[in-house]
DNA sequence: GTGAAAGCGCTAACAC
DNA sequence: GTGTTAGCGCTTTCAC
């Protein structure tokens, strides 16, 4: 590759055409690995665009392909770690087909999950990962069905393939754990964060098992409100209250990582007073002071199996019906759960 | 908006102008807000726009411009709390500025920068920040400079204009904390996934300080091993060596946790035997669990700095020689700091 | 096997 | 104020 001068426009395919004493479409031949073209045709021009230092420009293919080779990633907020680590897992087996990611993060807002859509839908990318999905959300149905592949990971919706978890199994097993270990007052603590459809399946494993077990189910939410004092107060209540669960299954590890730091607050020994099972096992959770019992969530898989599912629609190789794809997780032991106290 | 039929190729301004009785640059016109058109016209060509449900179709204006309104943001590795944090505000400022973004996560890698570039280059983006940087990294520069604005956020090269907290203020301060503790064996902890120039120059504080009270500094590394085993093997013969330190600057609030996490494995009561400083102000840092005494950067000032400053250069408003912007950052004393043993 | 030519949908300069 | 026109750089028939 030469040392082209500094800041000049870029070569176009006409300019190695007529280096390389061709026409463009033999350039374009050539560059598109397309054969049935003479080795000594071949050399010329690898050479022309070697000389010139030419590369393809991307804009003007997309122009005539009307698409773009750009994955939008609907994602429910970057800063949290579960997130995080897929949008990267994401990230990366995207690249490995040579896609490339578009990230928009909501907030769990569905307004600025539409104004994001709508971004994306100019961008013309080619198919959408949701990482989080505002589900009632009819509009961005609307938007989307039938016009460009869409993807959900660990969240659903009938209108496109769904990648997750068993998360009905995997609550299943969270609560199990409790109960094996003596626990009887288990409550399930749900995180507004997690989707709706998500929730709702762990939530299942969760009454499900405690019924069997002739055990009555109690579910909390966490309050929405941005202020931690105003989001934690009701949680304070309920860990200090009369008929307090010893045990707690929260549909994500952040929320039982919140509810650790309540424990923590109010002197409550965990996991010698409070058991505490989280879901999703982001690495937070392996830290020696959080050190959380919880369901992994094996995320490479879910990231693989999106991309792949997405990449196959893009590309023609899956056609039909919306496709449902169920890993299993697995359950991780570490010091949050105990025997019930006395 | 009509419903249109569904997966109907979808309309271009030349159906919009047909529709409305106009030409297509009068629709282009009224699209992009460019005033001198009657009101009477306008309406005409705004209903058509509704009843077709026209989007421009960005592709082409790219076409046109040469350029995307994309911004390329290089981070080192997204799972990493800071860079998901700062990723995420960057996003926010860049969507409120109508540009989006598109990641590239390089692992602190070379050959994954260069690999990353040269897709973000093709995809034409319009400008790149980088949350990290291979410094050494002479091709990155041969492949960007002159060519498109680049912004250095929490790390920085001498061709790119650069965004940066008070690193080596940050350090002094925590430093100066720890000896005001009373302190006097203080070492510092560099994490390898801080850039260079930004641990030089939080060292550089460290150092100084130190000197100052007539102390000795020492500086550790980790390792950069993938196994959790290999990588803490050194810190631990530290942190029970004969001569330990009291007291640990760490370069980073992850490496900071890190050596939480070694000393409760060994037993060694923080901050009773032993203080850590971070760096940064991860959201995990605050957690009643970690409690970690750090020097909190200013993450959205950074991100807003970052983002107008690079809409400066690419919408040309500015011009010239590279600027570097600093931001001060403060210290934040929670339970990972006390006095030394005895 | 290679070349000529017709777009892809839009912007921008210039006529009217 | 509005219309006409010439590209932007590439892919893709279709002749030769």
């Amino acid at each position: 590759m030469e040392s082209e001068p500094p800041a000049a426009k870029p070569p176009t395919i006409l300019d190695v055409a007529k280096r390389a004493g061709v026409s463009k479409s033999t350039v374009s031949n050539v560059v598109r690995g397309i054969r049935s073209i003479t080795p000594k045709t071949q050399l010329k021009v690898t050479r022309a665009i070697e000389e010139l230092g030419y590369r393809p420009n991307i804009l003007a293919r997309q122009m005539v392909h009307q698409r773009t080779t750009i994955f939008g990633v609907v994602v429910g907020d970057l800063a949290n770690p579960f997130y995080a680590e897929m949008a990267k897992q994401i990230e990366r087996f995207a690249a490995a087909r040579s896609y490339r990611v578009m990230f928009c993060n909501t907030q769990g807002e569905e307004a600025v999950e539409i104004a994001g859509l709508e971004g994306l839908l100019q961008q013309r990318v080619a198919g959408i990962v949701f990482l989080a999905y505002a589900g009632g959300s009819t509009r961005s149905r609307a938007l989307l069905e039938g016009r460009m592949p869409a993807v959900f990971v660990t969240c659903s919706a009938e209108w496109g393939d769904v990648v997750c978890a068993d998360d009905e199994r995997g609550a299943r097993h969270a609560t199990e754990h409790l109960i094996g270990l003596g626990h009887e007052r288990i409550a399930y603590c749900a995180d507004p964060i997690v989707e709706d459809a998500t929730d709702r399946a762990r939530q299942a494993g969760y009454r499900q098992t405690m019924e069997r077990a002739g055990l009555t189910p109690t579910v909390f939410h966490w309050e929405r409100a941005e202020d931690r004092l105003l989001r934690e107060a009701p949680v304070e209540q309920i860990l200090t209250g009369p008929r307090r669960p010893t045990a707690f299954v929260s549909s994500n590890d952040l929320g039982a990582i919140d509810l650790l730091d309540c424990a923590d607050r109010l002197a409550i020994p965990v996991p010698g007073k409070l058991s505490v099972v989280g879901f999703d096992d982001v690495v937070m959770a392996g830290l020696a002071r959080i050190n959380l019992t919880t369901i992994a969530q094996p995320k490479e898989m879910l990231a693989r199996l999106a991309v792949d599912t997405l990449a196959s629609r893009i590309e023609g190789h899956l056609n039909g019906d919306p496709i449902r794809q169920t890993v299993s997780c697995r359950l991780i032991i570490r010091g949050s759960t105990a025997r019930p106290p006395r």
